[in-house]
DNA sequence: ACCTGAACACCGTTCAAGT
DNA sequence: ACCTGAACACCGTTCAAGT
């Protein structure tokens, strides 16, 4: 007979991990305290206890997770701006049922450190004005993603009541949107370097 | 003594004008059926009568109303696309408390329309792949205009508890932030005119 | 320290009923 | 045709209580 409790005790990063994983699968409105708590065998409140903001915490949380991405700083600034590039769109393509959020909350925590961090490596690596840069690479992200996962149907109706979503495709995106956007982000970086 | 139905009756138009200020004001989390009834002068349910899908529907229809920009179709494809971008750009930054649905949302109704005229006005003024371009044109408004907002502070906690935000200055942007946005559309011309 | 149960104010939506 | 009132299932959050 199983024990009543959950075999492994609640922490901020099983909930958030259970958290990105109703948003992607079923949509950030289905994302409840309750459905959390069900998803992780606890009460919802017991959540409360790790996130002591409750669901604006959570919203946090999530915005950061998926916004708070590094890169090793080895090679020229335009090879680490395309890392980081790269790194980013992975991390917001993985989980589309929170990008709303990380496109929309101003950068905090964990986030906002990745984001001194990256500018300081742009800025070691050579670069004039890395804060410059790093606010149109985020742009031109945030932008690239937006569009592509609009394209990619997530966020309809999901069928006809709720059913499940499958990502848009294994390992990366659709050839096409990876052509576009590495060819839009060597444009930017060489308009970078003529500022 | 006044009359206790609202003088003007319900209009859809009425609504979602009323649903923009809630959502621009006081955030869309705070954007509720009932709130929006009592902005109106009316019950909650008297709004199914228009938007019959509910909430949902109202939620498409402010993405809508915040993404279907149309720009008149004379001169070279870059002026087009120029006013068009610009056009989109002050359309979003009005009305930030919808801007995480005009970004996730795929476009329907009047915005899908307002999508493929402008894809139709590029390509009949000489572009050659005017649906890629419309793609990257959206995308970097896209971008553009969340990380303007994002930096702009508003979606933080309003002060204290749910005061009211001001918005980030009259009759336009920052003068960089115009600036900025100008000397990226222009590379991004440049960039798709030599595809 | 960590979780539960009951409670409260609020939410979206339905449906029959009013005018 | 347009709006209301009451009702239902669900939501976020509190707080005292259990272990």
């Amino acid at each position: 007979m199983p024990a009543k409790r959950p075999p492994v005790p609640l922490s901020r990063e099983r909930i958030i991990e259970a958290a990105l994983h109703i948003a992607d699968t079923q949509g950030l409105r289905r994302l409840t305290m309750r459905r959390l708590g069900d998803a992780l065998q606890v009460e919802a409140m017991a959540v409360y206890h790790h996130l002591p903001r409750g669901k604006e915490a959570l919203m946090d949380a999530l915005a950061e997770h998926v916004t708070a991405v590094h890169v090793e700083p080895g090679g020229s600034w335009q090879d680490g701006a395309r890392a980081w590039c790269r790194a980013s769109r992975a991390a917001l393509r993985e989980h589309p049922g929170v990008l709303a959020l990380a496109l929309t909350k101003p950068p905090k925590g964990r986030g906002a450190i990745a984001l001194r961090e990256q500018t300081d490596q742009l800025a070691e690596a050579g670069l004039p004005d890395a804060a410059g840069a790093v606010r149109a690479l985020r742009a031109y992200v945030f932008g690239a993603v937006a569009v592509e996962v609009q394209r990619s149907g997530w966020a309809e109706p999901a069928g006809e009541d709720g059913e499940p979503w499958l990502p848009p495709s294994r390992g990366g995106g659709s050839p096409d949107a990876d052509a576009d956007f590495e060819l839009g982000l060597t444009a930017l970086l060489t308009g970078l370097a003529a500022r």
